[in-house]
RNA sequence: GCGCCAUUGGUGAAGGGGUUAACACGGCGGAUUGUGGUUCCGUUAUGCAUCGGUUCGAAUCCGAUAUGGCGCC
């Protein structure tokens, strides 16, 4: 089945609401973690679920060089391989262009993107259609649509060039999807600017798409952009459809896009500051390696109600990361994706009783980076 | 007792008279937003065993001392 968004209360331009997929419901506005390689680094899936999320992101460009989208089609599908039974999102592999061929040969052109493996440097060339195909192999639950995401700073006349190639790649994806059982979603583009921002969202919201993102933020540039970009996109999407803010994770941005509307997030964030030896706490981010926790023997955050910190203290966690073990990635990751999916249940606590903003304010008042 | 050789940060070390002592590891700090899974960036010896000397200038040359290694009586 296609998913299915319900829109049950809105507080503000903050919305609560249910997604409806072929693995199960979640409630929005959500968190989903990212599992690049079928996994989310360090975690096993019952770690992840125990961390209370729902849907969990893999990416169509590393499944199809490894292990190969006809191997995960032979297992099954995405969820047998990997043994997840909750409602998986593929990106389209259109970000990789972008993060993977940065200060490296690509070649966009009409037709698709030319890049080279970031493995054994084959040349490669992915296409819409590609793509699609590709993800309807993983079987996911939500496909996106292939982009372009534009770097910052970006002229007008590049981005508006772009945009509109983007479109084009919508409208072919559309075109070549054809799968009852997965969902596909389209990707707002534009930039920074305010009209191609309309521009790409009214044109990609014509196409009927089963859930709207936007794309092309986060990626270096400064917060009020991120905020504008927001905004300049979210006004033209419909409200029957689930809106998805693409690679926003820091607790402040997801706060701004949830008041502006936004269901749903992801981001590597967590896991990846994690394997850095970093952790969220309420009043901001804290790096693990510093000196001062040498002999701190109490949890990451004293009050968190994860494994981690019901177990461990900051100074075995540090001296695992300090040590290179695994374990110390392990126990991070599950604080931090924990951290932002309590966040987001309070988030939609306080959406249910008409006090987002104040949450948001209370929130951002003691959070310092 | 004599002779030869060595001695450079926490560690491994480069430099054999010319400005601020290479590099690596470690330490300390920072970064990280649709993940290229041990990454990136910054910082870390006001000093080259010690004390003198030569020189415009010494980690680099000379002498003594200390410590260590090897050899000889």
């Amino acid at each position: 089945m296609k998913v299915k968004y319900e829109l049950d209360k809105k507080d503000g331009n903050a919305r609560l609401g249910k997604l409806h997929t072929n693995h199960g419901t979640v409630i929005t506005p959500m968190f989903m973690p990212v599992g690049t390689c079928a996994t989310v680094k360090t975690l096993t899936p019952e770690q992840v679920k125990e961390c209370g999320s729902g849907v969990i992101l893999s990416n169509t460009y590393h499944l199809w060089l490894r292990p190969g989208e006809d191997i995960v089609d032979k297992a099954g599908g995405l969820h047998q391989f990997m043994n997840y039974d909750g409602p998986i999102l593929t990106d389209s592999g259109g970000f990789q262009v972008f993060s993977l061929a940065k200060n490296k040969k690509k070649d966009i052109v009409e037709e698709g993107v030319h890049f080279k493996s970031h493995i054994d440097g084959k040349k490669l060339f992915l296409t819409p259609e590609l793509s699609i195909e590709i993800q309807n192999k993983l079987d996911s639950d939500i496909a996106m649509s292939f982009d372009e995401c534009i770097p910052p700073n970006s002229t007008y006349e590049y981005t508006k060039n772009s945009t509109e190639r983007t479109l084009r790649w919508a409208k072919r994806g559309k075109e070549a999807f054809n799968n009852e059982k997965q969902s596909l979603f389209g990707i707002v583009q534009g930039g920074s600017f305010e009209d191609l921002r309309k521009y790409s969202a009214l044109e990609t919201v014509k196409m009927d798409f089963d859930g709207y993102a936007i794309g092309g933020v986060a990626i270096g540039e400064e917060k009020d952009v991120t905020y504008n970009m927001i905004d300049y996109s979210i006004k033209y999407l419909p409200e029957d459809k689930p809106r998805y803010l693409m690679g926003v994770g820091e607790p402040l941005d997801i706060l701004e896009g949830v008041k502006q509307g936004v269901d749903m997030f992801d981001c590597v964030l967590p896991t990846r500051l994690a394997r850095h030896g970093n952790a969220f706490t309420r009043e901001g981010k804290i790096n693990l390696k510093n000196a001062k926790f040498k002999e701190d023997f109490t949890p990451i955050e004293n009050d968190c109600d994860c494994y981690a910190c019901k177990n461990y203290t900051k100074a075995y966690v540090k001296h695992l990361i300090t040590c290179n073990e695994s374990l110390g990635g392990t126990l991070l990751s599950i604080h931090n994706i924990r951290f932002l999916i309590k966040m987001m249940e309070e988030i939609r606590e306080a959406i249910k009783e008409d006090r987002f903003i104040e949450y948001k304010e209370e929130f951002t008042k003691k959070y310092t980076n």
